[in-house]
DNA sequence: AAGCCGGGGGC
DNA sequence: GCCCCAGGCTT
């Protein structure tokens, strides 16, 4: 059994761990400096979202909207589409009010106190530790998903990570051994070591350049950690969508609710229930008060799986009278269409469509 | 504290 | 299928 970690072997693991970094570091987008925005926007992009994901996401973002002066007033539909099929969409809106913030409150410059940078909208404890820390040198604390899974190893830290008070833990525990002069470097070393040696399955042990301090490794006991309670389930939910078309041949769009999942993006007029639709044509009528005329075969099924629920969508095809035309839906060009967010589910409804329809 | 909020990748 | 991912907001 080792000993509680010693004062000396904590300064130690931090500079084995820093110098491990600056030798082996990842090449990203968004290390090639450490500018506040830059470095504020690839961490909101970054939150529950995988680096090859994120990485055209941020290359399309910075060269659209170079600084925060080219961002702050952006209009919505602009900033949606350069999220478009990023997911978690909040982030965006959440990242423009606080960018614009900061451009009015904060004369433009990204505050470099925790408290203030906390109060910005979509900033919690880990960005804002992240931010601090990387871009202004602070040793500050970010704990994420990486941060769980390498301490809790390393210390044997048996918490709940489900349970909110865990993140203090944690905290503390990285406080201990930060290190003090490049506490950038030493936050972004363990997200590399979390990414790429201390992985959640089959970490690799013989590679990781802290091994002879991890108690877990010491114990042979890696797979108790990190410990997480809950589980969640998702729910099913069966929808019907159609792509209607009017007489001078445009698309039915509809704009999606200011609240909710996927709020503000764009789709095809769909319907929702909680049991798979009988009738598809009936229902969705019943559904939509436009006079549509529909056609009664279905095209196929797109499925969907978002973090808490799933969809199945049955699609239909339709025309209808432009005139008849009602408040929240608009008939849009090919061209009109292209400009507007829609979310993955439709695009695959879209994709679905263009394939039946090459097929005729 | 628990639920909501996307989408993709690994196994 | 399941779990995880550079989390935060709302209730
Ligand atoms: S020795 Fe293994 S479990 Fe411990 S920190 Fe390194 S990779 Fe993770």
């Amino acid at each position: 059994m080792m000993a509680k970690w010693s004062e000396i072997e904590k300064k130690q693991f931090s500079e084995v761990l820093v110098e491990w970094y600056e030798r082996e570091k990842r090449e990203l987008p968004w290390r090639e400096n450490t500018e506040a925005y830059r470095v504020w926007v690839s961490e909101i992009m970054l939150q529950q979202t995988q680096v090859d994901t994120v990485i055209p996401y941020f290359e399309r973002f910075m060269s659209l909207f170079p600084t925060m002066k080219d961002f702050a007033y952006a209009p919505e539909e602009q900033i949606l589409k350069a999220w478009e099929g990023l997911g978690y969409y909040s982030r965006v809106r959440n990242l423009q009010t606080a960018i614009r913030e900061v451009t009015e409150a904060y004369d433009g410059v990204v505050p470099q106190s925790k408290e203030a940078i906390l109060s910005l909208k979509g900033v919690g404890p880990y960005t804002a530790g992240a931010i601090l820390s990387i871009a202004y040198n602070q040793p500050e604390a970010a704990v994420d998903g990486n941060v769980y899974r390498v301490y809790s190893r390393l210390m044997r830290i048996d918490d709940d990570i489900s349970k909110a008070k865990t993140r203090k833990v944690f905290e503390q525990a990285v406080n201990e051994t930060i290190s003090q002069d490049k506490p950038g470097a030493f936050n972004q070393a363990l997200m590399d070591l979390g990414a790429t040696i201390c992985t959640p399955k089959n970490p690799k042990c013989d590679m990781c350049p802290v091994q002879k301090y991890c108690r877990a490794y010491a114990e042979n006991d890696i797979e108790k950690y990190p410990f997480k309670s809950k589980k969640l389930k998702t729910k099913q939910k069966y929808l019907v969508t159609a792509i209607i078309q009017s007489n001078d041949g445009r698309f039915l769009v509809q704009q999606r609710p200011s609240e909710g999942l996927l709020a503000n993006l764009w789709m095809f007029p769909s319907i929702e229930e909680e049991k798979p639709v009988e009738d598809l044509v009936e229902s969705y009528q019943a559904g939509v008060s436009m006079p549509l005329y529909l056609n009664n075969q279905s095209l196929g099924k797109v499925k969907h799986v978002f973090s808490h629920l799933k969809w199945d969508v049955e699609i239909i095809t339709g025309v209808m009278d432009e005139a008849d035309l009602i408040e929240g839906y608009r008939l849009v060009t090919l061209e009109e269409m292209k400009v507007l967010p829609f979310p993955v589910p439709y695009q695959k409804v879209w994709q679905l469509y263009l394939k039946t329809r090459s097929e005729l």
